[in-house]
DNA sequence: AGCTGCTATGACACCGATGTCATGACTTCG
DNA sequence: CGAAGTCATGACATCGGTGTCATAGCAGCT
């Protein structure tokens, strides 16, 4: 490969001067500048990074931890593949500040993950930004580093800087739309109660229901997916009858997530019941896919994951400028409700949110 | 940061002798290795890849370029997650031959893609792998490198070694095994026939039915998706009813892909037919988060996406090592079919095949 | 004793860029 | 016309490791 010592030769001039041509730190002669970058092209001459980071310290790279890339081998993944667009939210600010993305991948097993701060560590990362693949609480072992570090989708007990889905808000819009299209009975079908989402959504949707001075009752608040294996769908089953057969059945069901609903469709119009004429059905993830795909198509509530790694890549961004943005605690981010036809108005009302 | 020399003298040595304990290429005495690495963990001394690699001229780092974090963003994606499939195959190889990956993003614009080349020269990848989100042909502009390339889900012009998924034989596969569970009336709803998938997945099925002694009857093989914007399902459903309409109508339906199926379940049901007992129904490219979810369960057949990442991986890392493996052309490789409740048996085989 | 061979270690150059300083030619101004 | 300032360029050191070669100490053999 192409050193700049070749292109200097080359154009006969000396490697500082190839330098300069090649950063515009200084002012190059016309005729010397021509020639430099004839012999450029000529020689397919492409910097070095490496010598470059020597000098300048700055590596021009970014860590990324995740399992984003790999958790979907697992036969049980909690959520979808929210992660995903995390990282491309990430991506996609990085790219635009002239920044690399390094990526490294999980695999599932956290304890690879000190292995992997190292090789970060080794390439001079200007930051590391951990993402998780579902709301979690973490321990991350940084080691040792001064180096900036961003969560996503997690948050830890020392205040590292965190971004997470405001999962609490995003329901109580969900339910507060509901509620003003005119449904009172709304039925709220959870997943495992073992995860932070499932408890803060479960107080956005009774958040919701008091704010519109309707009472709360357990009967319609049921579980109805737990996270290990031999759920194959029995406990959603058990849920949906239990919540038709109370004497004033629900007028609209929310599901945990677009999944759930993808399921609920049909257990729901194998009792011979009609979507959303009979019953209403919401989600949550808006998981375009099936909630796009779905006829009807389905209600749902958009988890800004998008956003997420947006305002996380800023972040990481600003503390490597030094800005000591402080950011004490996690920053909540939330998302739209999408309105779809899989829940009908009951009431007459002119126009709702429709962002 | 802690270099060499730090530990040198904080271990009363020469940095020669800390270079061998990192790398243990020379024999170091018992107490000088310990007091050695007591420095170093004393320091938090991190070796730097950066000027390792000024010498070695070995980076460990391997390219990838793809759309696969960002094709999301649009409406009118053609399949579904495929590559982030590809992604994950990819850096499962990767990081176990201890190869680092770095990810660029061409954000849908194939445009920046000789810019993200470049960056990844100026980093020297030891290969570049090129993932495209669904089956086509590419024209890529490596940059006048010598840098190994490695296509995956494209092909271009070139011979550059390739990998590709066998829709040929996976719609083969699929069919014959319909065929062989006692169905003759086989319905074909396509995708978009200027993809190079739909035309190969169409001649799987073609050449299934003539390995049974089926003839082919144009009727029943329909296009049912145009990669436009306004195509909000009325192709497929015009398609539903023409081939229900048939004199002869089909005892079960192929749908170019896992979200058609899921669609086409709403649409069915919608006319009054239960599935699989009035039609059954196959998709492709087994979208777990579909396939499994679906109520009945789909019958589809899976492109391996994974093994695609992972054969590709292990070819760049072969090219790397120089083993000239000439691949001449693309290679092809097949996925199983995945047999769920959403077909029904016409007949009564004792067993299929169930991979 | 003298030679060979092995172990453990250090001195020094080098990888490819860039920062610092020096230099020569030329312009501008008092 | 000489001093000061700008422009264009080059010499050289430096970043943090590693490859090459040299060297000192010591055991084993003849």
């Amino acid at each position: 490969m192409a050193t700049i010592y070749d292109v200097a030769k080359a154009a006969s001039v000396s490697p500082k001067t190839v330098s300069r041509v090649l950063n515009g730190d200084a002012p190059v002669g016309r005729e010397t500048r021509k020639a430099v970058e004839a012999a450029m092209s000529e020689l397919g001459y492409v910097p070095s990074n490496a010598a470059r980071m020597m000098r300048s310290n700055r590596s021009g790279l970014i860590g990324l931890v995740t399992g984003a890339l790999s958790h979907k081998l697992e036969p049980m993944e909690p959520t979808g593949l929210p992660d995903l667009y995390i990282v491309q939210g990430i991506q996609k600010v990085m790219a635009d500040s002239g920044k690399t993305l390094i990526i490294a991948d999980t695999g599932g097993t956290s304890a690879k993950v000190p292995q992997l701060v190292r090789t970060f560590l080794q390439h001079r990362v200007e930051a590391l930004i951990y993402v998780a693949d579902y709301h979690q609480q973490v321990t991350l072992d940084t080691g040792a580093g001064n180096c900036p570090v961003v969560l996503v989708n997690c948050f830890d007990a020392d205040g590292t800087p965190a971004i997470l889905p405001d999962d609490e808000r995003c329901q109580f819009d969900l339910v507060t739309d509901l509620i003003r299209s005119g449904h009172e009975r709304i039925a709220y079908l959870t997943l495992d109660p073992a995860m932070v989402a499932t408890e803060l959504r479960s107080r956005g949707y009774r958040a919701a229901l008091e704010a519109a001075g309707i009472p709360y009752e357990g009967a319609l608040e049921i579980m109805a997916r737990k996270n290990v294996e031999d759920d194959d769908g029995r406990l959603l089953q058990r849920a949906l009858d239990s919540v038709l057969a109370l004497d004033g059945p629900p007028t609209v069901i929310c599901c945990g997530n677009d999944e759930m609903a993808l399921r609920l469709y049909g257990l729901i119009r194998s009792r011979g019941l009609r979507i959303p004429e009979d019953v209403s059905v919401a989600g949550f993830d808006n998981y375009r896919a099936i909630a796009e795909t779905l006829y009807p198509p389905l209600t749902t509530v958009e988890l800004p994951y998008l956003a997420m790694g947006q305002r996380a890549a800023e972040i990481a961004l600003g503390m490597i400028k030094g800005e000591d943005e402080q950011l004490a605690g996690p920053e909540m981010v939330q998302g739209p409700v999408h309105w779809r036809s899989s829940v009908t108005a009951l009431n007459s009302v002119t126009k709702l949110r429709s962002n």
